[in-house]
DNA sequence: CCCAAGTGAGACAGAATCGTCTCACGGGTG
DNA sequence: CACCCGTGAGACGATTCTGTCTCACTTGGG
């Protein structure tokens, strides 16, 4: 009887990740509810973006603590972070698009907090001569980001297989990233 | 007087890049015409788009074209083709996005014809030993576009350097793909 | 100089979506 | 068992966007 807030918010995002113009009966539909209903928990389409928005980030944050980016070498932290985000990739996707749609008036600053801590860790791994230089820390925290977009998409829509989302992503950033004796 | 099409459909992708629910009002402002006018050239949302789509996929064709994938290494190539794709970066990202919401229902096949070409060029790279071939072709095309989305976009809002988007593309994704002889 | 073609601005109806409301139903609780 | 809260379904007006049309204006060619 009770709404299961939680399943609705991920269904919607499965959803909007795939068509970001969906709409609101669509989404309704998708979780299995009335639109009434869902207008009941989230007044509008604005607050219910909000509402993935908080879920995100609370989800990745979770993720980066899960990850103890700290402990061990970067790569060994970069494969325990995309284990702990895969489940959120959908979501997190969806996201960072939608970040690109708030033209800059209301950053949530809980993503920039985000960032500063991948960042940061990236350019740990700098320090101790274990990631290039050459790469600065802000665009491997956005290629991250990409590329778990792209890994999810493609597992998605069949192209990678879901076994090797993990595996193809942290051995083509990390391998990039990596410092290279050749060249 | 006469409309300038091109710039019309350039100006076009530039605004939905950033904000695909743009209003086609807002697409003509944008591009500094009349509403009616634009409707007179394009017949509705759809045909815009297919408009966008068939420019994209004709530039990114050219591209390839320009960067003679066949001669030199996989790298050169790979540079090359980066080089030749910048112009088209931010036309490009908008329709890999866009392609998601064409849901499977009519796939072009101009699209898929370019999915081959660059897929075949990561084959060949893997069969002269230039790259890993743990890292499957497809990955690696998708894994391209969505760097090259990526990198738009993080040039655009000023988080990389515009004079790094080869470099830190490409650097990126070949020390990725290439063999590596540590590990 | 005049005319034809293309354009911009605005009006207009139709369609789609939104947000709210009402009402009947059903399960859980006292 | 009866009550009550939350839900689904649908109606409703308001809003927004769309696609088409008209009309006056500008521009370039004859």
């Amino acid at each position: 009887m009770t709404l299961d807030r939680e399943q609705v918010l991920r269904s919607a995002a499965a959803l909007l990740t795939r068509r970001s113009t969906a709409t609101m009966d669509e989404v309704a539909r998708a979780a299995g509810i009335g639109r009434a209903t869902l207008h009941r928990h989230f007044a509008g389409r604005d607050a219910l973006v909000r509402a993935l928005e908080d879920l995100g980030i609370q989800e990745f944050e979770a993720a980066l603590d899960a990850a103890v980016l700290d402990e061990g070498t970067a790569e060994e932290g970069l494969r325990r972070l995309v284990a702990a985000v895969e489940p959120v990739a959908g979501l997190l996707s969806f996201l960072v698009s939608e970040n690109q749609l708030f033209e800059g008036d209301e950053v949530n600053d809980g993503w920039n907090r985000l960032d500063a801590r991948v960042s940061a860790f990236f350019r740990r791994g700098q320090e101790r001569g274990e990631l290039r230089i050459d790469l600065t820390p802000a665009w491997l925290t956005e290629a991250l980001y990409g590329l778990i977009g792209t890994g999810a998409w493609a597992v998605q829509v069949g192209r990678v297989a879901g076994q090797d989302f993990q595996y193809m992503i942290v051995e083509l950033l990390l391998g990039g990233a990596r410092r290279s004796v050749e060249e």
